[in-house]
DNA sequence: CTGTTAGCGCATTCAC
DNA sequence: GTGAATGCGCTAACAG
């Protein structure tokens, strides 16, 4: 049969360069030390035969994929993808491709994609995972490399994520520095990490101004539960409210707008997140952002220093900075 | 030297089960009959052993990797983030993975990376490609099999895209509906297809209704476009305003409110595109869904036709579809 | 039905 | 310095 075209192979170009098939490979690899003249021939024949060496064939040899994989929970959450541009361009700065596992949030499917995805990759990088502390730590040491990105210390992988409480403690501060004393706090999800993280937050902060009130009042995390607090919030007479998002804080806003309450003059208003329309709310709403890129480019750093026999730090947390913008002010006299 | 445990392989298996590799590739790929016994005893080997062939070795040998690769302008972009989890949860419900490639919207970048992920991948789907259509014209049959997502026609590669013309017309419609005679569009970047596409839709609308004017005003693309075209809006004396998209909507509509005009008492407001918080804007945006979701679906299942030796339709075209809310009402008597 | 053989395309020993 | 083997792990012809 004729040979189609089809990808030229380290053969065609050894035969077309009148050279053996091992020294094509090694000028290709610029390994061993090849006759000068030789090695030109054989870069000509290559080049001529738009001839690259097929990555499967090399991977199969070397041990190595140049490739590592990505598990998100939920590639439609900006988070995520904040997180998964940062590692990607991080990894393709470095020659690494990557690989996408959207597990929907079936939490079932998180260890069966982990698994599945590192086979054909040279490491997994497990982004929130949701599964269970016990599930989690049974994994990990299975997936080596691998690295976690936020979720709480784990013991076999190194841990990149963001330092929540310091954060929310932050915003809170800000707050307290424009003079107000009491304030409320929209909480989220009763047994979420990052519910307890910003009360945490608080309790650092009662303790170092004893004349600050906190109030907290149940709430959830989105747009409608913010604005289902609006009545609690204005009965609690607190001057600023902490939501526990940008989501909760825009539908706080929402619903303080029509009620004809005034932010900042009667009450101030923070979120948590930076979401990207956070700047276009009226007002523009101050808080906190979350810098996923970095965190995406960390965790490779984190990868790459395991993919290179390196040992990378066992965790990195990153302080989110503080956005100030017009939904908060002075404390109202 | 001493073998680490490593990954059991198939010989390994067959060891294990006392029969010849070949059979454990037959039973594990269920290809021809093998004696019910011996099957059995291979199975039992292989999970005792925690045996999964190695993909790589796999795709050597059969050609393919079960993998494709997207290569998308910018991952940070919604647009792109819903197309891509789109067709990577229908590429996974078929047993494929995928590879990303985020360009960053380095032109040149684009045919390198399609290239190169296409070598490790059985094909590639180029998600609005940013080049031109000499150098894509150029590019797709080296891809082969390939998908191309909005970009208009091309020849050699199957498009999948929205029909933006025949959306925009349907928004045009619903103000008409309401009683409409005097629009505005607010225009996005003079030369791109997206803002000819509009166009061409405003004058189907015009010679569908006689008694219909729409003006046009220079605008452009983001929040501040918008709320910087207000006073021109309503020096106009339009009813409606047609933004080229919600960001634009949205700072017309807080500049307005600024200004005092209300929506849509005294003027109604559209954006384009359904961006997630269009539905959080006071009053909510009325707008037009591109179901990027279905994109990316669709996408894929151009891809798999290729895939399986069918052949895809040479292009489809989503309707986004209208998603009427509170900024648009009645025509003021 | 089952075992033996020959590659997939390449990097890397080993002799020359 | 260079070419001839060996094998990465697996599937698919090929014999038996």
């Amino acid at each position: 049969m004729a040979k189609t075209p089809g990808k030229p192979t380290i053969t065609d170009v050894a035969h077309r360069a009148g050279v053996s098939l091992s020294t094509v490979s090694r000028v290709m690899n610029g390994n061993a030390t090849v006759d000068a003249e030789m090695a030109e021939r054989v870069r000509a024949a290559a080049s001529e035969l738009g001839y690259t060496a097929n990555p499967l064939a090399r991977s199969l040899v070397l041990g190595r994929t140049q490739t590592i994989a990505v598990v998100v929970p939920d590639l439609a959450n900006p988070t995520f993808q904040e997180i998964l541009r940062g590692l990607s361009r991080a990894a393709a700065a470095d020659g690494y491709h990557v690989l996408i596992a959207d597990s929907a949030e079936q939490v079932a499917e998180e260890p069966v994609l982990a698994t599945e995805t590192r086979r054909r990759t040279d490491g997994v990088v497990l982004c929130a995972p949701r599964m269970t502390d016990d599930d989690l730590a049974a994994l990990l040491p299975t997936l080596t490399p691998v690295v976690v990105i936020n979720r709480p210390a784990q013991a076999s992988a190194p841990v990149v994520g963001a330092d929540y409480r310091t954060a929310f403690r932050t915003v809170v501060d800000h707050l307290y520095g424009r003079g107000h004393r009491h304030l409320i706090y929209l909480a989220g999800l009763e047994r979420s990490a990052s519910n307890a993280a910003r009360r945490a937050a608080l309790a650092d902060a009662r303790a170092a101004h004893a004349d600050l009130v906190v109030d907290e009042i149940p709430c959830g995390v989105d747009f409608d539960s913010g604005s289902g607090a609006a009545d609690a919030v204005s009965a609690s007479g607190a001057t600023g409210a902490l939501a526990f998002n940008d989501l909760v804080a825009m539908g706080l806003l929402s619903a303080l707008a029509d009620r004809g309450i005034r932010v900042p003059q009667d009450i101030s208003v923070a979120g948590f997140d930076d979401i990207p329309f956070a700047q276009y709310t009226t007002p523009p709403l101050t808080t906190s952002a979350v810098p996923g890129g970095d965190l995406g480019a960390r965790a490779w750093a984190a990868m790459k220093a395991q993919l290179t026999g390196g040992e990378a730090d066992a965790a990195v947390a990153l302080t989110p900075r503080l956005l100030v913008r017009g939904s908060t002010g002075p404390a109202p006299a």
